[in-house]
RNA sequence: UGCGGGAUGGAGCAGAGGUAGCUCGUUGGGCUCAUAACCCAAAGGUCGUAGGUUCGAGUCCUACUCCCGCUACCA
């Protein structure tokens, strides 16, 4: 027996829970914990709210409410949603609890101690209005590089290109809208890069087991080499980092989150917790530990939290990380902000009882290997012509003979032909195959190997038919249905990582009071001769027009919903900049010049080299219009030139000046040209 | 910008040098125990683009296009 301890991807408590969680980690995990149990191995699959960070204290301030209120009302809305669709954590904990503060607390202060963490304090912007320190993704301003005026902080959208919040012309913060000022901070670094070794070498060995994504992107950053990383932050919100002279900073989010997954655990079981995390003495005796995740997490997972736990000493390291691509949503990007999302505790309002259709439907496009989509119309054919059609009819068929032939009472085997025999070889065959595949965490291709258990068994059923012979061979009926009621419960056995409601209601249709282990599965006395079956009925129900008709019509709505929003937010016009001096403007030299030349510039999507005639010179000036207008166009053609301004090199090409242009709401832009042809060089003022 | 992953019949996926395959859908046939369910067969693909290596390329190499993620203070 192996000891496992199974985490899913704290949830973070700023939103509901969608299908794109689920199918991401928490069926995926599901099915794997439910598997290992089946297998009996000592398994905790773990897992709780996130509930720090900035996003937090930003929607708190945004409704009013305090942010315990704001992670107390997720957490719940989480909690209750994964319990009434059958997760089967062992324990869903919270970050703002008290052991956790603890535990986060304790393994800062051990790290603290031993002289691991580096102190640095560096100038942060501070915004004065919301008396907060920004990170970098909260100031919003102009970019540098291409004119975009909403670019943020740590990168600007338009122009992709990262920057330091420093690098942002006009800065302002997103809470407050007021320009932020620079302040010096003290914060604490993990040196990432001490770890780089130890770190590389571990994931290098597990090169063959982990998901290609996982290593590749590992890989990257780690040859790219490690830098230190700051595990405090300044904000009233989150663990106190427990050092004299550290008010008003808590510990970094992502240094907290992770080591909720040992704070659960010894919530859980707070005299064994150290058996699932800690070294034991022989390295064998070691619990396995895997992280299920998105892909957007693949670093904390696999660099950052396991530089912590390795500075630690004490701790075990991530067995592997088996971390899925994202699902979307009718082709979108599923979006909690934008309501683009199909939630938890929604679906189960309006599909009560169908929690297995959608773990089927989820883990049948499982973004395993690259993003894939969800749509209504793919979920009910999927149920429909695969869990009706396919499974739920099969059972019901074998069912339903049985009751007509033998009353419903399982029937003697007399004498097994070949075909009965290859059947239950079959099962065992695949009953194999599936245990292979969820070793290897794939779930989607387990999961399809199970329905070609019941794809066989139709087969099965058209090749002997019993309708036909029972007048003739009567014998020759009760050996099939024997054989189709041992295939029924080696379905059952089989469906019970993956659709653990229906396994129960065959069980209890075939009136089998214990659980069979899973490798029982293809076994041939599985049910009894004698046994008195429950009445037939359908174990899943076909999803009517009208079901997913109201599903899609909400999506549209929403869809309009947020076309509109958008539409009030391209009238929004930029707020008023700080008053400034006329000593100030006359520091500008403006002029009109002329478009000598005009090319695109290579590798570049936006920008385009132009040659200008000042009236003074001839210059090159690099301008990122090129989604704008096409260099052809614009020859000739008479702009406003910045000319004093300090020359700066653009993708190699060194620009002298920049031409002013309009930009609307929608960034879109045009140049600001003379309304009469002026001389090259004419002053503006 | 750099890095990682992806692109294969209408849809969803598999294939990692040797005759392009699976599920669903579609069309035709069979069956009638079953939830218009089941079984059989067929049609449907120049494998993102352009070059290259090779007797032979979805598969290896080079360049490019598009999508997603990361890019170190968003979580």
């Amino acid at each position: 027996m192996s000891r496992y301890l199974v985490t899913a991807a704290l949830p973070y408590a700023n939103g509901p829970v969608h299908i794109g969680h689920l199918a991401g980690c928490y069926i995926p995990a599901d099915i794997y914990v439910r598997y290992l149990r089946l297998k009996g191995e000592d398994v905790k699959f773990i897992c709780g709210s996130d509930e720090h960070g900035v996003p937090i204290t930003i929607k708190a301030r945004k409704e009013g409410i305090t942010p315990q209120q704001v992670v107390d009302k997720y957490h719940k809305l989480m909690k209750d949603a994964f319990a009434d669709f059958g997760i089967s954590f062992d324990i869903y904990s919270r970050t703002s609890n008290k052991v956790h503060h603890e535990t986060s607390s304790a393994i800062f202060k051990d790290l603290y101690d031993k002289g691991v963490f580096t102190e640095e304090t560096t100038e942060q912007f501070y915004d004065e209005e919301a008396k907060q320190f920004l990170a970098d993704r909260y100031i919003v301003g102009t970019c540098p590089k291409c004119g975009n005026e909403n670019a943020y902080g740590d990168q600007c959208e338009r122009c992709g290109s990262s920057l330091n919040a420093t690098d942002l012309i006009n800065p302002r913060s997103t809470l407050s809208g007021s320009a932020p000022v620079l302040r010096k901070t003290k914060n604490w670094f993990l040196p990432l890069d001490k770890y780089e070794k130890p770190l590389k070498e571990r994931i290098e060995s597990k090169k063959e087991e982990w998901k290609v994504n996982v290593y590749g992107q590992c890989m990257s950053w780690l040859n790219e080499g490690l830098k230190p990383r700051a595990m405090t932050r300044d904000l009233d919100w989150g663990v106190k980092v427990p050092l004299p002279g550290a008010e008003g900073k808590v510990l970094y989010v992502w240094f907290d989150a992770p080591i909720g997954y040992i704070s659960a655990t010894k919530e859980l079981l707070p005299n064994d917790w150290e058996k699932y995390w800690k070294k034991q003495k022989d390295e064998k005796d070691n619990a396995k530990l895997i992280h299920f995740i998105g892909k957007d997490n693949i670093v904390f997972h696999c660099i950052i939290f396991p530089a912590t736990l390795l500075a630690h000493g004490d701790y075990i390291l991530p067995d592997n990380v088996p971390a899925n691509e994202f699902l979307n949503l009718e082709g979108d990007k599923i979006s909690t902000s934008r309501n683009w999302a199909v939630w938890l505790h929604e679906y189960l309002k309006d599909f009560p009882g169908r929690e297995d259709e959608l773990r089927y439907v989820l883990t049948s496009i499982a973004p395993e290997t690259k993003d894939s989509d969800f749509s209504w119309k793919d979920y009910q054919a999927r149920v429909n012509n695969e869990l009706v059609s396919i499974l739920g009819n099969l059972v019901n068929r074998v069912v339903v003979l049985t009751h007509k032939y033998y009353n419903g009472v399982v029937p003697a085997n007399k004498k097994s032909e070949e075909i009965d025999i290859q059947l239950l070889e079959t099962v065992k065959e695949k009953t194999k195959e599936i245990e292979k595949l969820l070793s290897g965490f794939r779930f989607r291709d387990a999961q399809f190997e199970f329905m070609n258990v019941a794809r066989a068994g139709n087969k099965y059923l058209t090749d002997t038919e019993p309708w036909k012979i029972y007048k003739d061979n009567p014998d020759r009926v009760a050996d099939i249905l024997y054989t189709g009621l041992q295939l029924s419960a080696s379905l059952a056995i089989l469906a019970q990582p993956f659709m653990p409601r229906f396994a129960k209601n065959v069980f209890d249709l075939l009136g089998l009071d214990y659980h069979p282990s899973f490798d029982s599965a293809g076994n041939s006395n599985l049910v009894n001769a004698g046994t008195q079956l429950q009445p037939a009925r359908h174990l899943f129900t076909p999803v009517m027009e009208e079901d997913i008709t109201k599903q899609i019509e909400r999506l549209h709505a929403t869809k309009a919903d947020n076309a509109s929003e958008v539409v009030v937010e391209e009238k929004e016009i930029p707020s008023i900049k700080a008053e400034t001096s006329y000593d100030d403007f006359v520091k500008m030299d403006l002029r009109v010049a002329t478009i000598l030349t005009a090319e695109k510039v290579e590798k570049a999507d936006k920008l385009l080299k132009l040659t200008l005639d000042t009236g003074i010179d001839q210059r090159t000036v690099v301008s990122g219009i090129a989604q704008y207008y096409k260099p052809e166009d614009i020859i000739g053609k008479q702009v406003t030139l910045l000319a004093n301004l300090a020359p700066r090199k653009i993708k190699g090409i060194e620009s002298k000046g920049m031409i002013l242009m309009a930009s609307n709401e929608k960034g879109e832009l045009c140049f600001i040209s003379p309304s009469d042809k002026f001389n090259e060089g004419s002053t503006i003022s």
